[in-house]
DNA sequence: TTGTAGGCGTTATCAA
DNA sequence: TTGATAACGCCTACAA
């Protein structure tokens, strides 16, 4: 018994396939014990209605994409947990995406996307505030994109995101008034929105505390991390700042590495905040101190969003931004002495 | 231009659908002009075939699933890169689904993909073993199953694990080699298989070395953080063990937050060893010894073994089951003073 | 090299 | 309450 269908099913127990649909489909229009044979057969046959039949007919997928730049990160395990949580909910599934930072990788997604194969995208963006003509051809076809952390600020798609200038103001601030003269501030890209609106708050806080700013100290890094070892070392070995300020939490991991090979003591001779959801960030040595998003809620908001989209379908649907907060968390890793 | 499709493109190029549709398909059997003609049309129309059609057809979803327990989780994000990493290559795209360790997670999830979803299926156990008929549905329908890391032993699949035997045999001797006398092993379910397979190790260890096995030090843990916190926080008031030999890496976090709390030094105290694929362990305080596992080799092999068997879907393929090597990697948590 | 026609499994519409 | 039929978009024999 390989092949099972509505049409064998309807020869076994003498029905029409449209009865056999029905009694999947929660319709009224059938009799109880009917229905009860039908699921009774169809269910010793294993039997499920094909989703991609019913979804050639109705054009429901009941599958959401999810496209991030990298999984194993706390940041984004949470928040596709949170997407998760609400997709299941509502009997969506998850088709997940990972660009590794990749605008290639991101654009050949989305455009593979285009046809059909999604009710909607969640997405984390990759790329940088340009070319963007892949995207506007999703929302002609309807297909509802949300935005969450990453963006581009030019499309007009419901987005999530938090304060992140102010918390990068207030980082810096903190971390002057531990004392810091001279903090870098690590950034993987620095033209794309994230890594800018970042940096502005890192730059606002300097001034405003008449710390002159040194272009030196932005240091633009790779998605190696070979690479973003030594770069981090040379800084620390040649521009010796006393404070750091990354944008990302991987570039305080190296730093922390460095630092280790370096026997540069931490928070002694160099304090470090970093943006991060990492969780156990108080057990690192020395505890970090991050600026966390709530990746989880944010997961959430952004599913919720695409889902009162989808629900809404042929009405206009006003595109919304979501700020949330982010905390300053402080702990060794910037702590004056 | 809403809905636009291969009957659409034809019209306006005055061919045929099958034409259109070979365009596509790579087939020889067209005229090159012919062929860019249309590819450059459907490029300015953003159009490609529907994927959710052309599996009506031909059967092929070109789609993987992939069934975890937890996804922020450094072993289970690692291995889904593997996967990502050989499907993307194959062209494929990967259906994630989360259990949370809840078995009915996923036999509901399976039982889902039981009807053409995806054409296979990569995932690590969440239940015991138990009453596993919806996975045998599978295999009668031909759906290819890989199972890695958390396996049943009594379904016929490939599998990918690790000698967690050895490895658990190996931590413990090392505990028992520092000096420890009263070792804990922490586990979340110690009935399903890796559970059991780790225990047998620490069991075996301690029979070798002459050290009496004490039943209360097999401490059962659950998936509630906070319940967890409060089993370890009196395990260690009251039953003092000097080591801690930790089946699942949250455990042993948790047992690091509760010595943070009740001042207990590690490893002058008590010493840690635990199951774990954090990249960043040597970054802890202590640094904590880990038995690791090549979490993104593991999901290389997985996804491989699955695209051999579909592949070779006609013949009857053996099934394999690859065992790769994890390593003790002692730190400072299980030093000896 | 291109076109015609039938069917993949389901469901909505209409009729009985 | 149930059944017949057409259609979703695509692909593949087969025919031209």
């Amino acid at each position: 018994m390989d092949n099972i269908n509505i049409k064998v099913l309807a020869k076994k127990l003498n029905l029409s396939t449209s009865t056999i649909s029905r009694a999947f489909s929660g319709s009224t229009d059938i009799n109880k014990d009917t229905r009860e044979r039908i699921l009774a057969l169809a269910k010793e046959h294993n039997f499920l209605p094909n989703h991609y039949a019913s979804n050639l007919r109705d054009k429901k997928t009941k599958t959401l994409a999810v496209i991030v730049p990298e999984i194993a990160n706390d940041f984004f395990a949470q928040a596709i947990n949170g997407i998760e949580e609400v997709a299941r909910k509502k009997g969506f599934y998850i088709l997940l995406y990972r660009t590794d930072d990749i605008f290639e990788k991101e654009v050949s997604f989305v455009n593979y996307l285009n046809n059909g194969k999604a009710d909607g995208i969640i997405m984390s963006v990759s790329g940088e505030a340009n070319d963007h003509h892949y995207l506007k051809a999703l929302s002609k076809k309807h297909v509802p994109v949300v935005f969450f952390d990453r963006v581009y600020e030019d499309i007009d798609v419901s987005k999530v995101t938090t304060n992140d200038y102010d918390s990068s103001f207030e980082a810096t601030e903190h971390l002057l008034q531990t004392g810091c003269k001279r903090i870098a501030y690590l950034v993987v890209n620095k033209s794309i929105s994230i890594g800018k609106v970042r940096m502005q708050g890192y730059l606002d806080a300097l001034e405003k505390h008449g710390v002159p700013f040194n272009d030196e100290l932005i240091i633009d890094c790779s998605q190696d991390e070979k690479i973003n070892y030594s770069i981090i070392k040379s800084v620390l070995e040649e521009l010796k700042p006393d404070g750091i300020f990354s944008s990302v939490e991987r570039l305080a991991f190296a730093t922390y590495y460095v630092c280790n090979d370096m026997k540069i003591s931490i928070p002694k001779d160099l304090k470090v905040v970093s943006f991060s959801s990492l969780q156990i960030a108080p057990l690192l040595c020395p505890a970090l101190s991050t600026i966390t998003q709530p990746a989880y809620e944010m997961g959430i908001k952004a599913a919720t969003l695409l889902f009162d989209e989808l629900e809404k379908k042929d009405q206009y649907f006003p595109k919304k931004t979501h700020v949330m907060r982010s905390k300053l968390l402080v702990r060794k890793s910037s702590q004056p002495e």
